[in-house]
DNA sequence: AAAAAATGCACAAACGATTGTGCAAATAAA
DNA sequence: TTTATTTGCACAATCGTTTGTGCATTTTTT
């Protein structure tokens, strides 16, 4: 195996010639700069053989490009995440882009400062699941000209594009569901109020019940945030009341775990005491004590195409306002909504 | 807001000092050249006031040193490597480090691509959970000079330093747990066959039997990865036996996720008909159908230390001998294994 | 007061690529 | 044969840092 080359400089001599032609060479512009065809082969060859790639650092310093893509996730450890970022690396990769990871843990404060982070090291983009309400550090991202692509949820009042699903659609296909099996007193344990990706969920809760003629109780709506502690919280708070609910609508995985623990605790089953129905699919929701009814999100098409629209604002700059997209979910049915008296 | 400065070279006029006297400032080595303290104070104001950062590719091509990690990963959607890259990601922030992820998708030759492309990224260091049995092209990396660390498993017969699980303390303790519970007829579903990770867990089952005076039924020892497919297809082959285990021991998350579609396709329970023990903890585990006993990996422990360990290596260039270390797992229990009569 | 030492900072090269332009040599046209 | 055109490549500047060294000026020592 021939000893490595480390810069264009070294595999120039080899060649005798210019670390200008070498370059143009290997950038595929032999034609643009009339570099004959024996001489565009001889550096091919000698690349391969010297194992030589170009410095991607000093490749990146000179065209101000880095092919470079900040992902910032509330939390990878989440499978619903974890996909998402998988398939945007996957994505990222055959485009010849690495992608940065960053999780916020879902802090708003930690995620400005990822932000600013991120265009320190000069990404070429970045594609953010945005963790609170507050949506000034992003857009200030994007005054600073770096093209940022929202997933999971979109920030109202700017223009930032985004790809999520469509929640309301989602939310509405559930609380039907709820309602054809009988149900009138659904409780909606939501995550942080105020954030798109809740407000959907929410109204589409709301508005499945309201076109069935069935008052909306505001108490039934409550919760803080997406995570497990919430749901164990407020399903606590559910069964204390007077008059329990006979199901409860999930807003995000954890939450339904957070219930499946609260109604463990206080021994009761699902669906015979109580139904549920989870938004995010998970592996595991087939296998729970009672397999779960959930509300599917298209993870990998999300992935996959907000890297896609990222590439395309990179390249073209196009207007962010045109790449806007909500993808339909599907309803998962599974055991965990009971059918119940219309009476009851 | 006053106006942004773009580089160092803007500063410094602004400032009506040099370039090179700014930089010293700002890395904090007034006192070595001598800079005055009252210089120093306004390069510091200044570079606050016109919110100068120092380019970090510019840095890095001069430094050779990137500050940044390489994460290959089998499978970012798999919480058990999401949380680990989680806390991976966390701690090398908190050292000034970003993290590039790479996911390997299971597949060898992927992961020998990535293990290039970060090299041709310049991180500072690698953290690699291999996929394969093929250790080659991950020595060939650090031959070349870049720092690598190994989680999940360890590669025999290379001098890669590793943070793992004590996988054959896990195993021994699950099938001890079996044993106790009258356990005799015990089924091994594995991953791959040849990888460290999963030899260990191999040999623990088998010392575990061994130690009691139990044979080993080497057909009961069967697998061929850690995917969901694998557990589905081989209790499947293991339900159509003349005579079926009492237990499987699952040596992955995936593979009981696999395990538990298969029985409930055979209309089986856990544990009435079959018990279950499944490597990885996961926040679902307890709200199975029947509340799964589980091998904890110390997820966060392997991370952090990995990570430090990386950042020494790259910082002192340690010795990679000494930076080996295998964490203690522990033993979940829960429901998934029936006590059985011994003469069984 | 002269010599020595200390103080405070700047020059210019280097990291490894890319690129606008320029300039011979070879070929074609007149 | 002379001029014009094409072919094939190289020079040198540039991206934004960092850093070894050098050089005035001020302060201290003798």
């Amino acid at each position: 195996m021939e000893k490595k080359v480390n810069n264009i400089k070294e595999l120039a001599e080899k060649l005798g010639l210019s670390p200008t032609t070498v370059s143009r060479v290997l950038n595929g512009k032999s034609k643009n700069f009339r570099i004959s065809q024996e001489t565009s082969r001889k550096v091919l060859d000698a690349a391969q053989k010297y194992h030589y790639s170009p410095n991607r650092i000093a490749r990146g310093l000179k065209l101000e490009r880095t092919e470079t893509v900040g992902l910032i996730i509330p939390d990878i450890a989440n499978p619903y995440f974890g996909s998402i970022a998988k398939t945007i690396e996957v994505e990222a990769r055959n485009s010849g882009y690495s992608i940065i990871l960053c999780d916020s843990l879902d802090d708003e404060v930690t995620e400005a400062e990822l932000l600013q982070l991120l265009a320190g090291r000069k990404v070429d983009g970045i594609i953010i699941a945005p963790t609170g309400k507050s949506s000034r550090h992003v857009t200030e991202i994007q005054q600073q000209g770096i093209p940022v692509m929202v997933i999971d949820r979109y920030l109202p009042g700017t223009n930032l594009p985004f790809v999520t699903t469509d929640n309301h659609l989602g939310a509405l296909m559930a609380t039907e569901h709820f309602i054809e099996m009988g149900h009138r007193n659904i409780a909606c344990i939501q995550g942080i109020n105020g954030i798109s990706a809740n407000s959907e969920r929410v109204k589409g809760y709301r508005d499945a019940l309201q076109n069935h003629g069935i008052p909306v109780n505001e108490s039934m709506i409550l919760g803080t945030d997406f995570g497990e502690e919430n749901g164990y919280i407020q399903t606590k708070k559910l069964l204390d009341l007077p008059t329990r609910p006979t199901a409860i609508f999930a807003l995000s995985n954890l939450i339904s775990l957070g219930t499946l623990r609260a109604l463990k605790e206080a021994g009761l089953t699902v669906p015979e005491d109580i139904s549920i129905v989870s938004f995010d699919e998970q592996p595991y929701s087939a296998f729970l004590a009672c397999p779960m009814t959930t509300v599917e999100q298209p993870r990998e098409e999300i992935g996959r195409l907000a890297f896609d629209f990222l590439l395309n604002i990179i390249n073209k700059g196009l207007p962010t306002q045109t790449e806007n997209l909500m993808l339909k979910p599907r309803l998962i049915f599974r055991e965990s909504v009971k059918k119940i008296n219309i009476s009851n």
